[in-house]
Formats: structure tokens, C-alpha cells, sequence
DNA sequence: TAAGTGAAATACCAAGCGGTATCTTTATCG
DNA sequence: CGATAAAGATACCGCTTGGTATTTCACTTA
């Protein structure tokens, strides 16, 4: 009957979706209990602190955002395919997230200040992650020449995510993915012109 | 020596900060105390919750932004300087912001979720304003042939705000203005590349 | 100058917080 | 099977939270 390991995965998993959509410091370990079915001293068992359940959390929302992106960028071979595939992830966001809540780098980056600097690191991590994966698409394809020589990719990375990111919060806020859906398509005409035709 | 008027402009400007560098709910009303100066006393005299305040306080950062922006757009007459007014107010985010803690619209949006329906309200009307601003300024440009007519404003209206915001919060993520400069940089060839020669 | 009024301070409350010490249960293995 | 150690439940702690009832204070006006 008993799993330790799979207690502190329905933990981290469920305090996860708690963390990404009502806060961090918004959620309780009371919520954690009720929504686990553990008690405190379950939670105490395999976490330190709070502070530690938060960034574990974290980096398994990390983990499970970049699990599949980089599924799917296997899948992908030339420039745009892959790049589309960082666009499906991002339009399913509102419609069928792999978490509720938004993005958890937005959400961690927001909330996390001087003060908690492990969960701001944890942020800080993830961000470096996407950064690397959509920078290294854009040098894969400027070395094969799919793309024109004139692109700065560590600029374009940098708008891109910003774009994205930008996006998902007008999105949610709004209640519909329209500033998604338009920042996406217009991010797909700029992908266009890049390509070496 | 008393001038309730005052106190309560105190207490807004001050409680604004915190919430806007600590976040609204990590901030209490004995950290409100100790930067005003006030007692519970005097808040719950001018507001009648935690609530009231936190709207209050975000609509006067909402002001704050927009007034500093209105006034800038009424010196500049066409499209590029009106929107190198925008550019400059987010180049000037990071390094001599006119609130510290980022921007307004993006922390009260991410902390915002369905429960604090009243701060959710405020924060959208704050993108509403924005998203207004921004509009109008391609809506007149191609009114005046400015600007290519292919524009679609809507859409680049959405585009520019979410690559703003996106940027930062990467910026604020990352301590320093990279990503901002990089975006700012790249809307402004976006913006050349639109204007009619 | 004394009364009246609203601003602000003080003192207090119940509830919830993160955290811990202790006890009970369950799985493991000789 | 019986001993052992870990997993998890229970009960509790000090502290802070948002909020309120009451009191003191300062200013206005007659």
C-alpha cells in the first residue's frame, strides 16, 4: 500500500498545479493537504521547508514543459518544423495545457523577489533552458544556411520568448487566447521571412 | 498639522510600491504600517478592506504609467516619435522606472487569479487602456497614410505589448536590460519596415 | 472657548500560517 | 515470525494575519 517515492511525486505534482495557479506564497499547506489527501507530517517527510517543496515543484513543471518540447523537436527536422513546434506548444496553452495556471516561468518570475532567492534561481534556471533551446534552433539552422546569414539569433531568441511570454499573460488575463493566436501568426510570417528561399 | 487627504495619498503611493515589488498578497498591512508610518487605524479609516486597497493602489500605478505617457505622445506628432515615446518609457524601466518591481499590469495579472475578482477587473482594464494607446497610434498613422495599409493594428497592437511585457520580465528576471534593449531594438526595425517612404 | 466631528491610535480578536515533536502504522528483512 | 526503521498521522506551538471596537486626539465652527 505504501510508495514513498510515489507519495512525493503526487505532492510535488499536485502542489505544483496549486503553486502555478493560485501563487506560491498564496498556497497553504493546508491546501496542499486537502488536495494530496497527506497530511503535514507526510509533506515534512520528504521536504524540508516550504521554500524546498516550492522549487522542486518548480523544476518538475520545468521539467515537464522541456520533457516535451524536446520530444516533439526529435520529431522535427528543418527550421520551421521545429519552430512550429514551439508554436503548437504555446496556442494548446489555454485549450489543453500540460499545466493549469499559465506559464510557470512567468508565474515564478513574478512572484519571486530578492527575498526568495531559490525559487528566483529556479526561475532564473528555466528561463536559461528555453533560451538555449529556441537559440540553438536558430544557430542549427543558420549553419545549414535554411535561414539568412543577417539574423541575430540571440536577438530574435530574446524576442520570441518575450513575445510568447508576453502573450500568455494577455491571454490569460483576457480569458481567450486571442493575443496568443495573433502573437503566433505574426511570429510565423517573421519565420518566414528568414528562411533562404 | 492633520490632512486626511494627504494620509490616504500616503498610504496608496506606499502600499502600491510593496505590492508592486512584493506582490499584493505577500504584503501586509503590518509592512503597510511600517512604511507609512500609519497605524491599521488610519488605513481601515480610508479603505474598507485589504482589498479596496490593493485596487486603489493599483489604479493609481496604472495612472501614474499612463499619465507620463499621455503627456509625452500629446509633444510627438508623428508615428515614429510616438512611438519612440512608448520605447523610451520601457528602455527607462529597468534603470530610472517611475515605480520599482516591473510593471504593474503584468505583476497584478500574474497574481491575480479568479478568486480576487476585483483585482483581476482593475489589471484588465489596465491592459484595456494600453492596448487602446498603443491602437490608436497605428490607427491614425494609417489614417494619414503613415504607414503601410496592409497593417493590421489589432494585431500588431498585440504583438508589441506582449513582446514589452514578455521583455520585462526577462529583464527583471535576469537583473539587467538585455532582453528589453534586444526587443526594443528589434520593434524599431519592425517600425521602419512599416512606414511608407 | 467649548462642543462637536472626523481622523488616527490603541488594544484586542479569532483564524490561519509554517513548523515540530510525538505517536502510530506499515513495509522490509534476518 | 518478530524486530527495526521508515512513512505517515496527530496534536500542538508561537507567530502573524486581516479585521474590529474602542479610545484618544486634532481640527473646525459656533
Amino acid at each position: 500500500m505504501r510508495n514513498p517515492q510515489l507519495t512525493k511525486d503526487i505532492i510535488i505534482k499536485e502542489s505544483a498545479d496549486l503553486f502555478n495557479t493560485k501563487g506560491y506564497k498564496a498556497t497553504s499547506l493546508s491546501d496542499i493537504t486537502t488536495a494530496t489527501g497527506f497530511t503535514k507530517g507526510a509533506i515534512y517527510k520528504h521536504f524540508k521547508n516550504k521554500e524546498d517543496l516550492e522549487q522542486q515543484a518548480l523544476r518538475s513543471l520545468s521539467k515537464r514543459m522541456f520533457d516535451i518540447l524536446n520530444k516533439d523537436l526529435k520529431n522535427a527536422s528543418d527550421f520551421t518544423s521545429k519552430m512550429n513546434v514551439i508554436f503548437n506548444f504555446f496556442e494548446n496553452y489555454l485549450d489543453n495545457p500540460p499545466y493549469s495556471g499559465g506559464c510557470p516561468l512567468m508565474n515564478s518570475a513574478c512572484e519571486s523577489d530578492d527575498l526568495d532567492a531559490g525559487l528566483r534561481q529556479q526561475s532564473f534556471g528555466m528561463l536559461v533552458t528555453f533560451k538555449t533551446t529556441i537559440k540553438r534552433i536558430f544557430d542549427k539552422a543558420l549553419k545549414n544556411n535554411q535561414i539568412k546569414s543577417t539574423v541575430d539569433s540571440d536577438q530574435l531568441t530574446a524576442v520570441y520568448i518575450a513575445t510568447l511570454e508576453g502573450a500568455i499573460m494577455m491571454s490569460k488575463l483576457e480569458r481567450k487566447n486571442d493575443a496568443l493566436v495573433k502573437s503566433i501568426s505574426y511570429l510565423k510570417t517573421v519565420n518566414s521571412d528568414l528562411i533562404v528561399k
